[in-house]
This record gives C-alpha cells, sequence and structure tokens, in this order.
DNA sequence: GGCTAATACTTGTCTATACAAGTATAGATG
DNA sequence: CATCTATACTTGTATAGACAAGTATTAGCC
C-alpha cells in the first residue's frame, strides 16, 4: 500500500505482479504466462482485466503474446547482440579511415519468442540476423539490425556483396513498398534530427533503399515484416522452412 | 479496402479517422476532440470501443486526454522549442571550447495541453521552460528539456546559478526521490550505450543529480512529474497559482 | 503412414452496462 | 459579493458475456 493515496487499478495489480515474479525469476524468458482466462480467475476478475494487463505487458515488451498459442516471457533484448557490435564498432575504429564505410555481420541465430512471433516462425527456428553498421568521417555511428525469415530471401547469407548490398539484395528478392517493412519505427524527434542536420530523412525511420547517408549520428533498428510472407512467397509454415 | 485481407478492428478505423482529420486540418492542436459517448454514437459501436481507440492515440502521443474535462488535439513537439535549440548550438560552436560546458536558456512559456496536462495546469498557464545543452571535446551533445510548474519552484528563474545548477536547485527544493520525477523516460538501448560508451547510467535516464557526464552523444528529455504537488506543497489548482 | 475432421484451447475484438472519479457550470444561499 | 450545491458532463475502470480467429491435439478414415 505504501504511499499511494488510491489503490491501484486491477490491472496495475496484475501487471506488477507478473512483474515480480519474472524479475525474482519464477518466470523465465521463453515460460508460459498463465492464459488470460486463468489470470482472471486467479485474481478473481474479468477476462478483459487481465486482457488488458497481458496487453500492457506486451506493447512494454516483457511478454510476448501469440494468438492462438499462448501468451510468454519475453527475452531480454540488448545482450544477445552485444560481443557482435563490440566486434564491428572495433573493426571501425582500427580502419579509422574518413570515408563513408559499411561492415556487415552475417551470422545464422535461433529466434526467440519475440522475433519468432514477428516472422511467424517458432521459438529456436533459425533466422538470418544481419548487423550494419557505418561511420562517416570519424564523427558519428549508425546501427541497424535486421532479422530475416530464411524463407524470404534464402540466399542472403551467400550472396556477392561488394558490389550489391544487403538492403539492395533484400529489396529485389522482396520488391514491396518500404512502407510495407515497417514494423516497428523507432521516431527521432524533429528538433533533434534539425540540430544534427538531419534533414534529408523523414523522421520516422525506414527501411529504404538510401538511409544511410546521415553525417553525423542516428540509431534505429529495422525489421521485416510477417506480411511479407503472403505477398512474396505464398503462404508457408513451420514444415516447408 | 485495397490489398487488406480482413477489415481493419473497429476501434482501428476510429483511430485512422482520427488521424486523417488532425493531418487534413479539420482538427487543430489544442482543439476538442469529440468525446467517447459522441464518437461511439457517431460509428455505432460501443464506448468501450472508442475509449480504446482514444487511449491508443493518447499512448501515440496525437491526443491528450483529461478526465472530467475532455479529449484535445495535441500540439506537435518539436518546433516550439527549434529556434532557441538552434541558437544555443550556435553559440557552443561559437564557444569552440574543449572542455566541458554547460548552457542555459531560460524562459516563461505558456503551456500546450499537453505540458498543461502533466503538470496540472490549463493550457495557456505559464511554466518554467530551461533547455541545457552540454558539449564535451567536440564530440557529442547532450540535450535536455525541462518544463515546471512555477508554484513548485517559483525561484527557478531567479536563481543565481554561478555556484549552483538548475537541477541542484530543483532537487533541493523539491527533494523527491529522483524516480519521482520521471514520467516519461527515453529508452537508450544498452547495446548502443556500451558502444557509445556510456556505462554510468542506467537504460532509462533519469533526472537525477548527476546524468551531465556522458562524454559522446545522448539525447533526452526530462519533465517533472504531476505528483509533486501533493508531496511537496499541498494540494493547489489554477486560483493558487 | 498420411490425411482430414472434430475438439479444445488460446488471444483478439466487441457489446451493453455500471459505477467511480474528476471537472465545469448554473443556481441557490448566505 | 462570495460560497456552497446540485447537475451534467467528461474520462477511468470493471463486469459478464459473446463471437471471431488462430493453433495444437486427438480421433477417425483412407
Amino acid at each position: 500500500m505504501g504511499t499511494s493515496s488510491r489503490p491501484l487499478a486491477l490491472y496495475e495489480q496484475i501487471k506488477q505482479s507478473l512483474i515480480r515474479e519474472m524479475d525474482a525469476g519464477l518466470l523465465k524468458p521463453d515460460d508460459r504466462v498463465p492464459s488470460e482466462t486463468q489470470l482472471s480467475q486467479g485474481f478473481n476478475t474479468s477476462r478483459m482485466t487481465a486482457n488488458r494487463a497481458l496487453k500492457e505487458l506486451a506493447e512494454q515488451g516483457r511478454i510476448v503474446r501469440i494468438q492462438g498459442v499462448g501468451t510468454f516471457v519475453a527475452r531480454p533484448k540488448p545482450d544477445a547482440a552485444l560481443l557482435e557490435i563490440k566486434s564491428i564498432a572495433r573493426e571501425i575504429a582500427d580502419w579509422g579511415g574518413s570515408h563513408s564505410c559499411e561492415v556487415l555481420l552475417l551470422a545464422e541465430e535461433t529466434a526467440d519468442v519475440d522475433i519468432a512471433a514477428r516472422l511467424n516462425l517458432r521459438p529456436g527456428d533459425n533466422v538470418f540476423h544481419s548487423i550494419l553498421l557505418h561511420k562517416d568521417r570519424g564523427v558519428g555511428v549508425q546501427y541497424s539490425e535486421r532479422h530475416i525469415n530464411p524463407a524470404v530471401a534464402p540466399d542472403y547469407l551467400d550472396q556477392d556483396y561488394t558490389r550489391t548490398t544487403p538492403s539492395d539484395y533484400l529489396l529485389e528478392t522482396a520488391p514491396v513498398q518500404a512502407a510495407e517493412h515497417v514494423i516497428e519505427a523507432v521516431r527521432c524527434p524533429s528538433h533533434v534530427m534539425k540540430y544534427l542536420q538531419i534533414d534529408a530523412v523523414e523522421p520516422c525511420l525506414r527501411l529504404t533503399r538510401r538511409t544511410w547517408s546521415f553525417d553525423r549520428v542516428a540509431t534505429y533498428s529495422t525489421m521485416i515484416s510477417p506480411g511479407f510472407r503472403y505477398k512474396l512467397k505464398g503462404t508457408f509454415n513451420r514444415g516447408t522452412i
């Protein structure tokens, strides 16, 4: 109870209860979270209240919900890619060039529940994972992380990228409008953009052919939309991958 | 209908309808948005559906909802402070020093509906507005924007800041735990922080005494929580300001 | 074995209603 | 004039129920 002048809303109580269980390690990443029905019975409330609590936790990125399957604890985001980024950063530092450059790291990984839900895979299925860092005149760094359903661009890892770029290949293989690619867009406040003299890009960064030309600093990540598969390759599921 | 395989959810239709009206200029900033009851009748749906649509628009920052009052179109954030930031940026550029420095701009402004709702004021009431920019070794810039209910720190503009800093004064005048200050926190992904060699701060940036010590780049804004008034000065409203 | 259909379960959306809580206004009262 | 009060309106939360849509499992059939 503490200092709160009113008791917390019921859905907030459910949220905090689940967060406590996650922080305490009782609910580990990829664990199944009680269903809405179970939660509503456990807290003696209606399903809509449990639904709202889970919905907001999903928006916060703490859990992942998959319709028809269930709700799972999300894996913590940052640590997976950390080592790879560090190594790229060192590469860039060693180069020390003054021109714009590009570094690629390509690997095959397993999807966590979050990625899996977005790409319509199952946790543990393979994804292509690429990290790109761009540097321009020693001033800034642009970071991009991309997860790809292998069925969408099967030769993504094996291309010759001396004449083309991964994003070019992706756009050729998956010729969808740029807007279709976006499922998460990191918004860069326009006054910050002005100050950083970034004015050629929309405030809402997108996966497009040429977004690599900032001359100061920008950070974002891009992912491929689940809608891809319908437009490009027809419907497929785990069995066909 | 286009290419969508299913019709949009009803609450999405309401959201997009309102967004269209805002983009078309039919709903201008600070305009009152139809109430939940009106919307539900206009779209021939239930109030809960309208409620969900407005709730999500508010989370996106497109509208501001005030309990007991109504819903209003939010002002676009960036443009208000743009000129001031530019002038500060020029000041910094002119200085060209190599040491860490701090620039203050203090002004009295009027609150838009968003700020007003946060600080428990009415749109048009005065707020203190300070912008701080920090520069370190010519590499990066840290930007902070602060809106303050004048009743919380009445002498904020008139202090002698040669020996103390605005944040110090604020923390003395309003000795609340740091976490209490935060109502919006811009999350800096921890792997980006690592790469930028920012490791002394939590991933979730906060208004604390010493957050001015990045040596690369960081961008965030801080605001004073509405809960302030209860903890510090008792309850007051427009009449007492 | 391989395929199909029934089933049980999950999340997603929606309705109609209710009460709580906050605010603004008009009117009555002193 | 100032102050209180009733009223009407707003958003916030919660309920109980319903159907849609997606998924996994099982049972039955070829």
